[in-house]
DNA sequence: ATTCGCTCTGAATAAGTGTTCAGTTCTTAT
DNA sequence: ATAAGAACTGAACACTTATTCAGAGCGAAT
């Protein structure tokens, strides 16, 4: 045996794979998916084609593995939030706020993980993206139900409309179009947290004041 | 000059364009976007696949064709149900239901009408689809509004985000699945124009009453 | 019946990209 | 220095479908 994997060679193989999963999201933040080619993407992380093979059985995989990981940072995102607030209204109110912003901050990578046409399948791994988080929401519904804050409710279907609701009206292609105005954005993310808060039954009063609380916290994260 | 286009010609032109059409619905109902393929199209509608090009010019006008064709006819069921209502209220709450009910009635229709990846851009026909049923939507929450029974807010966007829901919760990947359930769906229906109505300010115990209102009516609409 | 021109056919073509793989380069251990 | 194994390269390949087009078929007028 005259060849082993040493440290150092493992740890230049993980820091190649994070290359190519750093320049397919690149990619997709500058292009959406239809920028997320093999040739492309191989250019910018600095590799040949074949060698994203190494790391990828497919083009589907390199795109899954993608969308999981922008998923799990806004799960992160949302749940930071959400456990920062004070109690389960404000927490789901967060939580929506969260999303919204995180959204925005990202329109095209949230629009090619959400839902762009690609020409793989990667279904499995969009549905499995946004049941991670309609899963928080719902659990976030759930606690407020719970604590009295809301009527009972299906959680998991107000969850995803809720979800459905925020995409639309913010990366959809009826979505505003003058969201780089910082004023207009934190209008309109306010506007589509309101109108989540009042879907799930919370009073138009108390809903304002969740609002403001919960979207002024998160207003740091655009500039991230 | 031998050849002229004869009355009976013209309508088999016609006709043959007609069947074209249907044929490229029938795909999509059956099997989505994806199904839409020239060769099948054209198999089912009985023509060759260069014939396809008479009437068309690319996939892509056959397919923003058909979407416009199946937009023009959920805006008229929504037209219709809106406009059999009693008061601006209960007009909204019809619309919303007619939109969930007809999409309901054809998922995967639906689905490709709306979302679904396809290989031609058609993103132009998508919007514009997508801006007819939001601008009614707009135009009934507006008269709400006017009438006192909304608190006054940005109704583009509200009516953007209903639809957002309403496609997420009811198409979407993390739709229910067992909606074919006639008690669930009706359920459901319920559920999410409830969820719709709140979302604009409805109060509680007003939205319950004009949801059954507004579902009882249109749920013919499923059989046809 | 014949001719002109429109319509239809369907096999061949085109084009874009994901994927492969034979050869090259690099890394490790002796 | 050298051998053996691993990783990398990038041009060639493969595959899928939309699209084309030369020739066949058909309808209308004379």
């Amino acid at each position: 045996m005259v060849y082993r994997r040493t440290h150092q060679v493992v740890k230049r193989l993980a820091a190649r794979r994070s290359a190519i999963l750093a320049a397919a999201r690149e990619a997709a933040a500058e292009g959406g998916m239809a920028a997320v080619q093999i040739a492309p993407v191989a250019v910018k992380a600095n590799v040949a084609a074949g060698t994203v093979y190494r790391y990828f059985p497919s083009k589907a995989d390199l795109i899954s593995e993608l969308i999981a990981e922008v998923s799990r940072d806004e799960l992160a995102a949302v749940r930071r939030a959400a456990d920062a607030a004070p109690g389960p209204s404000s927490a789901l109110a967060a939580a929506i706020s969260t999303v919204a912003v995180h959204v925005l901050s990202q329109r095209k990578l949230a629009w090619g993980i959400l839902a762009e046409p690609v020409d793989v399948d990667v279904t499995a791994s969009r549905i499995a993206s946004r049941r991670e988080i309609a899963d928080e929401i719902a659990s976030r519904i759930e606690a407020a139900v719970r604590a009295g804050h809301l009527p009972a409710q299906d959680t998991q279907l107000a969850a995803t409309a809720l979800l459905g609701a925020l995409h639309e009206a913010l990366v959809g292609p009826l979505a505003p179009d003058n969201l780089d105005d910082p004023v207009r954005l934190r209008d309109t993310v306010q506007a589509v947290t309101l109108l989540a808060l009042r879907a799930v039954g919370v009073m138009d009063a108390r809903a304002r004041g969740l609002v403001v609380q919960a979207v002024l916290p998160v207003k740091t994260l655009v500039g991230a």
